[in-house]
DNA sequence: TTACTATATCGCTTAATAGTGATATAGTCA
DNA sequence: TGACTATATCACTATTAAGCGATATAGTAA
């Protein structure tokens, strides 16, 4: 038999392996960022505080679509609501959507966009 | 009128903000990473180079998912393929996957499996 | 109260895709 | 050649969710 195994001398990668919930959670923390509209949001509000309206302004969703957006991600705790009279004023909460944003934005945007554009078959 | 304006004093962020069609380039990007199954597939790869084979028997997925999640990984051009006789071998291409693990696996897993498990309502 | 504004939610249609069993394709070995 | 192994693809079902218009809810102001 020849028994080429491929896998001798794996390298030590310096973290351990997650289990199949941790695996999940974090399969599903990036379906939150899944989303284009949801990406938008956030990028918005990396720029401050804003209020439904403003968000609604800026990115050109439909406030319905706004809200329900940003329900997803306060359910997964990326962004904080805050009651002002009429108005719900809506911020970020992780810090890690900042760094996740800053490493991919800088390491893969440009070469994201020329792959996904060579992609759109 | 109040004019109460939210977002005065923006912070700068350091990095400019991303078009439509980037911001979409990395939703896409992360929504390739936001299935249990790839991750689980990656988390496998970043042990080194492994045939279709071993991956079914790693993972526990079955071998036509398998198959079908490699080739939505290769599309996104996350990992290579070489063929070795009879077998297809993968192996990682993109460094970012290790540092976006990394970093989501470090900072926030537990977080995030604390928290998923208090959504999973 | 009434009128107005801001936000959330409902119901719906539509589109995407995960996972599956079955089958097709391609390489190896006799 | 034929038998065998490994991988890819097909056809299908079921699930999920985005986006929309319409409506409900809640706060404000007169």
């Amino acid at each position: 038999m020849k028994n080429k195994s491929v896998n001798r001398n794996r390298p030590q990668t310096g973290h351990k392996a997650l289990d199949a919930a941790q695996l999940q959670a974090v399969a599903e923390l990036f379906g939150v960022l899944s989303e284009g509209s949801r990406l938008r949001i956030l990028q918005i509000l990396q720029g401050g505080p804003s209020s439904v309206g403003e968000l609604v302004e800026q990115s050109g969703l439909k406030q319905a679509n706004v809200s329900k957006q940003l329900g997803v991600l306060l359910s997964a705790g990326m962004i904080d609501r805050r009651q002002d009279g009429n108005r719900a004023i809506y911020s970020i909460k992780l810090p890690l959507v900042f760094e996740l944003c800053e490493l991919v934005c800088h390491g893969v945007a440009k070469q994201a966009a020329e792959r996904a554009a060579a992609l759109r078959r």
